[in-house]
DNA sequence: CTAGGGTTAG
């Protein structure tokens, strides 16, 4: 029996098929193609019909995809994964794996592909929990011992939060299995959840094991994010150099990754190097050198570089602007800034969420306007969480600038929220010491013990030949850190430092009148709140010993350096004639002569 | 038909 033309077409259209939707990008060639092979009256085979609907999704028209599928007569599993994947990429994560029920209820076995891009689907909504349910279904299916199964379940896991799922998992893979997008994956993993250490320990490992695996573009963005986040030049500098060597200096998001390191790191200068390399800096790259100008108090300039972001015809995004407003505000431009916010959905059709409005509030407190910053604060009409935030970093402002009166105002807002509120408390305690009421600093300290809130240790940090060297007030010194000559030095310092008229202490216990780093132990009721040496002045002193004169020192910080140090931190770097650096919860601080580059 | 990277106030 001759065969039949119908039968005969799809076996010789599917080449040109083929072709034609792979050069088809977007909706309309698709659905062109879509219409001729109607036309040709081919049947629509479930291969020909996959590649449709496969295309369909590629150019994210998930709409007539659907439309295809809810028509074809057979589905088989690539149909249901093509549906999927296009969902997944789609924004519609939620409806993607919401198809993996279906499919199996409706009798087709789901394979590795169909997990993987269930996984990815979890991990873009960031449930662990529907995560887990995947996981499980793969699991019993036989397919999570597949590596690309068993990668995109670290990532689900590691973008839920769950980092030890994630390492789980990912040591569940046998050595061979791991190739290097499971090494990229779990390494992204770490310095995406804020584990820079971890990430550059698991670096260390892949270098020393990973046999041939060379660091491709993702490897190093991940790893030198890392380093950006805790602080470590020196392996940064050493990632730098492999980019050279394996050719990646051109690739955006490794360049980003570097300004932000260099940034984070107190190496402005680097920072911008590294941008102005930058061929076509993209949103992104604008933004993260704005940010880094902006840490740096150097609005002027910051504003300067949005402007030529905005002439060369690159569009803002929301981090663009809260870069921007955050360098007005930390420049004292105070009117630009408030302008900015007023006029960026008008002229950049972004409108001004938590986080800007969080900005101004702290623009307007640091500058002292604190009844406009009263103002806009109830204006801005936040709730929750954000809301805190706002009115605590209010309540910072009012204390700084001694205002009382409104500090309370302040202070009874952030009260009324019963959350976490161990750091907007330890704020309203130092802002009655500084106002001489030691009593009611007490009342406020007594009160977070009754309710058992504790704030996170202060700590400072050092880099020394890539040995970090962690600090704490008034704890026992690391190893190999030399605490007795660092506490003479310091008494010398604070001798030299009298001569020249400083009133404060640094090597002995003292009244507190920094929002940070109390030590509990040393809290004498009703005389004040004391401390011992600050981890940054500890460190610093660690700093001045074992680094060499002429390099600059630098010096990181979990939390916001104190006036008291800051003012110390001046005077020495006069007297020991030296530079130091100092990065601190959220800027920066560039001692020489005797000034800081803040201000 | 499948897995991975960068910027975010206080």
């Amino acid at each position: 029996m001759a065969a039949t033309p119908k039968a005969a077409a799809p076996a010789t259209l599917m080449p040109l098929l083929i072709h034609l939707l792979r050069g088809a990008s977007d909706l309309a060639s698709v659905s062109a193609t879509h219409a001729k092979l109607l036309k040709l009256g081919a049947d629509a085979s479930v291969a020909s019909s996959n590649h449709l609907l496969a295309a369909y999704c590629r150019c994210g028209s998930t709409a007539p995809a659907r439309r295809l599928f809810d028509g074809m007569p057979d589905r088989n599993v690539v149909s249901w994964t093509a549906l999927m994947s296009g969902y997944a990429s789609a924004g519609r994560p939620r409806a993607a794996v919401a198809l993996l029920r279906a499919m199996v209820l409706s009798g087709v076995a789901p394979n590795a592909f169909t997990f993987s891009t269930a996984a990815s689907a979890c991990a873009r909504l960031a449930d662990a929990g529907l995560g887990r349910q995947v996981h499980a279904c793969a699991e019993v299916a036989g397919y999570a011992c597949d590596n690309v199964v068993a990668t995109a379940l670290v990532d689900m896991y590691g973008k839920a939060g769950s980092v030890r799922d994630a390492r789980a998992m990912f040591d569940a893979m046998p050595a061979t299995a791991r190739n290097i997008v499971s090494w990229a994956s779990m390494l992204s993993v770490y310095a995406q959840n804020a584990l820079g250490h971890d990430a550059i320990q698991l670096f260390a490992e892949l270098r020393s094991n990973g046999e041939d695996m060379a660091p491709n573009h993702f490897i190093l963005s991940s790893v030198v994010s890392a380093c950006a986040g805790v602080g470590r030049l020196g392996i940064g500098r050493c990632l730098h150099g492999m980019v050279l060597r394996h050719g990646h200096e051109d690739n955006d998001v490794v360049a980003v990754a570097l300004v932000d390191m260099y940034s984070k790191c107190g190496c402005y200068e680097y920072s911008k190097k590294v941008f102005d390399n930058i061929k076509q800096p993209s949103v992104i790259s604008y933004t993260s050198i704005i940010v880094a100008t902006a840490k740096y108090g150097l609005g002027r300039c910051a504003l300067a570089l949005f402007s030529d972001m905005v002439d060369r015809g690159v569009q803002p995004n929301s981090v663009t602007l809260l870069g921007v407003l955050h360098a007005c505000s930390h420049s004292g431009l105070v009117d630009i800034g408030l302008h900015l916010l007023h006029s960026m959905r008008s002229k950049y059709g972004i409108d001004p969420c938590a986080s800007h409005y969080t900005c101004a509030v702290d623009m307007l407190g640091r500058a002292g306007q604190l009844e406009e910053a009263f103002e806009l604060a109830n204006e801005a009409r936040l709730d929750g969480n954000d809301d805190l935030l706002l009115w605590s970093s209010l309540l910072s402002s009012c204390r700084n600038h001694k205002r009382l009166d409104l500090a309370t105002k302040a202070g009874k807002k952030v009260s009324e929220f019963s959350q976490d509120v161990a750091g907007a408390l330890v704020v309203m305690s130092n802002a009655y010491a500084s106002a001489g009421q030691a009593d009611d600093a007490a009342a406020v300290w007594s009160n977070m013990r009754q309710r058992s809130i504790r704030k996170d240790p202060g700590c400072s940090w050092i880099e020394i030949k890539d040995v970090p060297y962690v600090f704490y007030a008034g704890v026992a010194s690391p190893a190999g850190a030399r605490a007795d000559d660092v506490m003479l030095l310091l008494d010398e310092l604070e001798t030299k430092m009298r001569e020249k008229g400083y009133k404060g202490r640094i090597g002995g216990a003292r009244v507190l009148d920094a929002d940070e780093e109390v030590d509990e132990d040393h809290h004498d009721e009703g005389k004040g709140v004391m401390v011992g040496v600050h981890s940054e002045m500890l460190t610093l002193g660690f700093g001045l010993l074992v680094i060499p004169k002429g390099m600059i020192i630098r010096v990181m910080k979990n939390l916001r350096m104190c006036c008291g140090c800051h003012e110390a931190f001046k005077l020495i770097s006069d007297i020991m004639e030296r530079e130091f650096v100092v990065r601190d919860l959220n800027r920066f601080h560039h001692f020489r002569r005797g000034s800081c580059s803040c201000n």
